[in-house]
DNA sequence: CGCTAATCTAGAACAAGTTTCAGACTTGAT
DNA sequence: ATCAAGTCTGAAACTTGTTCTAGATTAGCG
């Protein structure tokens, strides 16, 4: 069998197959392969960290992370599963960083809304960042709904943890949907400078009331 | 003074001045000027309908309506300025549509989820349009920003309508805020094959809640 | 060690959004 | 009717995402 071959077959076009899990998705990829992902994942952020979603250019991104163009299209099949991988990586970062402090709020709600203030906060430090990231993700068309699910089921487990609900209902399930659906489209607003962070947190706290409501007693 | 000039001097870069109001923003234009406005966003939403976002494309657009492409770009500054005011046009249109027929239900909450349903029926019917139209509103960077704006405040219109509301509370606005920002995610994962329609109802329902939580006795 | 299949690279080529420019055309004012 | 100022047109040029190609390189296998 050929060099670093199969293997990235699979980083190429992800065959449909193979797309569900998070990580152990994907087969086992070289050292120098996982190393290029690495330094081109970086590359993307760093870019995007400068000038959001325009600075991201996929030549620049070859560049600075010393890999052919060519090569760089055939770990990320376009530049919005680019971003999207990108944001899959920080997202992990980030819910491996909340972890560390679990929020206080008595409530369920307080609790998530708690959680959400918190990494919005963080994505304020990378204002140009989470422009990049968000704009990949909502602009994403069908090609690349696989790695943006993945990334939806990394928030509902984010959200889900700061529920501390080890067994959510079916409503529950629900209120997280639209509190998903809530962060992603304030954020869109604040990025596109339609909505102030004060505005963002309000939101955020309103959609969160849902939990009481469907936790407790269920009407 | 020149001919169809100072006229359509805020046709191509809107003065920010005058970015406010529905249509009495914008000064007078030419018949001619009008009419050519009228071409293209007809061609806009006929080629949108056909491809989607995609099939939208600037030289196909001035070509469809017997404009120039710099003509073009005179009156719509972007491909996103272009679908965003198609998309203005659209939900006008049906904020007449839905004004005829009020909806039944006894409750703000169940009006407001039948007036949305009513409309996402209807974008059901023209998926390909729905999707350049939605794409293009959550791709919109702070240049679209007075656009954007518009649609959302037509939105909000439509929902306040639906509610019966003449003088809602700030925590009912608060409430219309988060629907909203439902309201397009959830037609983004529509659009993008990770939700069906059934979900994206039952999303709608859920997040209506929160006007019977917001209306009657506030908590 | 040498083979073979697949990868990686460098660079050209293509596609669609956007910009630019010179010249023809309109329009309102004089 | 003439004029000045601004608009519209047609076409070329530029930018950036994406594709394609030929050849150099790499990795596992016999």
């Amino acid at each position: 069998m050929p060099a670093e071959a199969k293997v990235s077959a699979k980083v190429n076009k992800p065959a449909k197959v193979e797309a569900r899990a998070a990580a152990p998705a994907s087969p086992p990829l070289t050292e120098r392969q996982e190393a290029r992902r690495r330094r081109i994942l970086h590359a993307s952020a760093q870019l995007a960290s400068r000038g959001g979603f325009d600075a991201v250019q996929m030549r620049e991104v070859a560049e600075s992370s010393q890999v052919a163009l060519g090569t760089l299209y055939r770990y990320f099949p376009s530049k919005i599963h680019l971003l999207v991988a990108t944001m899959q990586d920080q997202l992990e970062h980030m819910h491996g960083t909340l972890r560390k402090k679990p929020p206080q709020g008595e409530t369920a709600a307080e609790r998530v809304a708690e959680t959400l203030m918190r990494a919005f906060r963080a994505l304020q430090r990378e204002p140009h960042l989470a422009d990049a990231m968000v704009r990949a993700l909502t602009f994403a068309d069908r090609s690349v709904s696989p790695e943006v699910d993945q990334v939806s089921r990394q928030t509902t487990a984010i959200i889900l943890d700061a529920m501390g609900q080890e067994n959510p209902t079916p409503e529950q399930l629900s209120a997280v949907r639209v509190i998903e659906h809530t962060w992603h489209s304030a954020l869109v607003t604040w990025l596109s400078g339609r909505a102030s962070i004060a505005q963002v947190k309000i939101d955020i706290e309103t959609v969160c009331r849902l939990i009481d409501l469907t936790s407790p007693t269920t009407p």
